[in-house]
DNA sequence: GTCATCATGTAAGCCGTTACATGATTGC
DNA sequence: GCAATCATGTAACGGCTTACATGATGAC
């Protein structure tokens, strides 16, 4: 999970653990939310693995417009300054590999039932997929929710209390609400996939 | 998060293991999908430290209605059988003590900030807690949502492609959708906090 | 000179899982 | 006798967290 979203971050170009953080708050929100102890050793690992390399010479992407704030922007000269030729203990600058980029698309592929988090995780990640693969998962996802849906415990349980009542119903219409929005995400995928099917891999960020 | 669980469902009377892993189903659904590697150590770990005890001679509680599968009726019958004069390795049942009783308020009651499951849980426990209590609980949480909302990323975040936008849209949706449904709660509990508030610890079902 | 921020890493622990081991009871 | 179900338990492992350790750099 951690190491998918980590190759989809790295697939927008190289970058460094630290930086790698906050992307994918901003880009995942809650769904990789997750602290250094993690990150460090899953580089570390995936590098290990030759799912990615680290960077010698070259500065990471930068982040496009340059409206954060200007200590962020200061410390990022002062560190451009510093990794042209960093010789000191500094940013270690990661780059996918296409191992890397092979395993991405294997782990954004596999179809074994993946929970709410994964789910949404890899369906933010789906303009990596091609169309088939892409509405497949969103299927399989349907599948399960409609599955589990059918296991909740009916309206008419006796003895509930209002309280547990109140949860269970507003759990019983989030899945509902689930459920319609994937079908309207399968329509889409099924009238867009009868046209042209070609604009997999789109450019890269056009700043 | 398991305690809690445990000790709300033995609030309705002694039960042994494998019956509570069905009753937290049953129950909590998704909330507490746990397995018996995690239950049996818990029960040891909540009767070491004295929030339980196993009963020595008492059969469980019977579930309510007879509808249920006519081998686990059977079952049940041979195991009160059994359960009568216990001396082979058989049900270990247990029931909770009123150090017990006292820990599961506690825990109900504490106010660091929960994640979505724990507190769906508590709030379905919501009917041990006195008035104050719950709407705190309420209340606390709709803080939590309303910050974490406020820090999802805006709608025009560049580059981002519709798979992902569509993602984020639907997360922000269902933040939103659990933000009025906790004011239709607090709603209600200001309301009917206004008149009588008596009616704590409901009358043990009634079967 | 000290504080905040950037930056990387390790270690311990939490909370759950799966896999495995054991055993009683009953139906066939 | 054998399979299925009920019933309890242990061991190993997974993925994440927090806490801790280290260090560069520049602001004030």
């Amino acid at each position: 999970m951690l190491d998918v979203a980590l190759l989809g971050v790295l697939e927008d170009g190289p970058q460094h653990g630290y930086e790698l953080r906050k992307l994918l708050k901003s880009r995942f929100g809650n769904l990789t939310n997750v602290s250094f102890g993690s990150i460090y050793p899953a580089l570390s690992r995936l590098e290990r693995g030759g799912a990615v390399e680290t960077v010698e010479g070259a500065a990471p992407v930068a982040l496009s417009p340059p409206t954060g704030s200007l200590t962020g922007e200061r410390a990022a000269m002062r560190a451009r300054r510093r990794t042209g030729t960093r010789g000191r203990r500094s940013r270690k600058v990661y780059r996918i590999t296409p191992a890397g980029r092979q395993l991405f698309l294997a782990m954004l592929t596999d179809t074994s039932p993946d929970d709410a988090r994964s789910f949404l995780l890899r369906l933010s990640l789906a303009r990596y997929m091609d169309p088939a693969t892409r509405l497949a998962l969103l299927e399989r996802r349907r599948g399960q929710l409609a599955q589990h849906r059918s296991e909740l415990p009916a309206d008419d349980e006796p003895g509930r209390d209002p309280y547990a009542q109140s949860v269970a119903e507003h759990i019983k219409d989030g899945v509902d609400r689930d459920i319609a929005w994937l079908d309207r995400l399968i329509e889409a995928e099924r009238s867009l996939g009868g046209a042209a099917g070609s604009d997999r891999r789109p450019s890269r960020r056009s700043a």
